[in-house]
DNA sequence: CGTGACTTTGAGCCATTTCAACACGCGTGG
DNA sequence: CCACGCGTGTTGAAATGGCTCAAAGTCACG
């Protein structure tokens, strides 16, 4: 049986609107489980079963075409909550992108617990909100920035998204900073709604011009942060 | 002084969640106005101070790049909710597309006023997420289709969003239906993340292929229901 | 070292954009 | 009632950014 007072999750997702009494109760009804990198928890089309809190590790949120063509529409790090409550079917898939631990709970017992405990559910939606805002943001990048802008408002999110987890290692270099990615370079495509190809063209360039070093696929160092402001559009 | 008892959005809006007497006190604290074509209501980047019910017209929810690019990322319908609670500054403007009237409220007061009312919390939460839903589905939009899948899809949405309200016309006529859209080129442009020549072309070869007909620049009338969808891709 | 997955690079192509001209509808004023 | 101008939409031709297809390179892992 998990314990929530164990958790490093404990005071940054929802459940830091409850007291001790009420996690034992949210406990009782959730159980974690961990996923390997490409294990899916939830798949798009189907009646929302489940919920979760990511303990650790990243997931993609992503949908997709009848013919195969993939965007992923959320990516998910630690404290973050997925799934979809009250009622429906969900929109898109979440599968994992790293090794990940998730807290992960039926929708109905979950929706039952939330609809008692306001502070649960205005703890959800300010998350919620937050998460629309960014969403679109992120529509601005999709609908109207060049290749390069988008791989450098990649570079940018990424820095500051994995900077105060503690899933993927992060240390100050002089002015410079390394981030590994949680990404290969087709799902960075498929968050950009770009090609592999351009991705990758995209990646050399800012390394030929010094704003990037690149000293393994998935790692990247950024050399010149303002560089990537100006770049990013 | 407004009645929310007279109001049109009144069992739709997220104040359906409240009793007379609960009504009472937040018609108290809100004004309705109304607005023309093109003014606004919420600026981009500034500090959340409005939000507001939408009782009838249609509205646009936009970003902009520092150069001019502009994205529409929302569309709101009457009984919509417009704008940040729990603070932040906004992402995005809202600006009326056609006359509109709106119920605003201070966002200090509607969110005083929200934390003392978990149904109503309850019931901006349940729009949110479907809210969120609706924008994540966009974004395969944006990423992934092309112009003419784009325009097609466009097309359908309007079809589904226009239908309930009675903000614009819309008949059966036989198989085929009119809609009058709230939007110019541009702005459908700027929806679909295009430029307004590759959406009047779009247009017209739909026109061409008996797909739909064109009697002014505002009106559609789809002749050809499943065209359309198999096109949306 | 060999194998297979992933990534990079190259060359040509194509959808969409860009730039430019023209058409349409509508209100105003002659 | 028509000429005019202006905002909006359409059409055409040329340019181009990103895509497609193909091949070579890299890396992890056995």
């Amino acid at each position: 049986m998990a314990n929530c007072d164990l958790c490093v999750v404990r005071n940054r997702a929802i459940c830091s609107s409850l007291d001790a009494q009420e996690l034992e109760v949210l406990n009782a009804i959730g159980r974690t489980r961990t996923m390997q990198p490409g294990e899916s928890l939830i798949w798009e089309g189907e009646d929302s079963v489940l919920v979760a809190n990511v303990i650790d590790g990243v997931l993609k949120l992503s949908t997709n075409t009848e013919d195969g063509r993939e965007q992923i529409v959320g990516v998910v790090y630690p404290s973050d909550f997925i799934g979809r409550p009250f009622g429906g079917t969900t929109g898109h898939g979440a599968t994992a992108l790293t090794e990940a631990t998730v807290c992960v709970f039926s929708r109905r017992d979950f929706d039952a617990f939330a609809r008692e405990h306001p502070a649960l559910e205005h703890k959800l939606l300010e998350r919620t909100l937050a998460e629309l805002d960014r969403t679109r943001r992120w529509m601005l990048l999709l609908g109207r920035k060049s290749a390069s802008e988008k791989l450098a408002s990649f570079l940018l999110e990424m820095e500051e998204r994995l900077r105060p987890s503690g899933c993927v290692w992060n240390f100050e270099d002089g002015a410079s900073r390394r981030i590994t990615l949680p990404f290969s370079r087709q799902q960075i495509a498929d968050v950009l709604g770009l090609t592999i190809e351009t991705v990758s063209r995209q990646f050399t360039r800012l390394k030929n011009d010094g704003v990037v070093d690149l000293p393994s696929r998935r790692d990247v160092i950024l050399l010149d942060h303002a560089a990537l402001v100006a770049e990013a559009g």
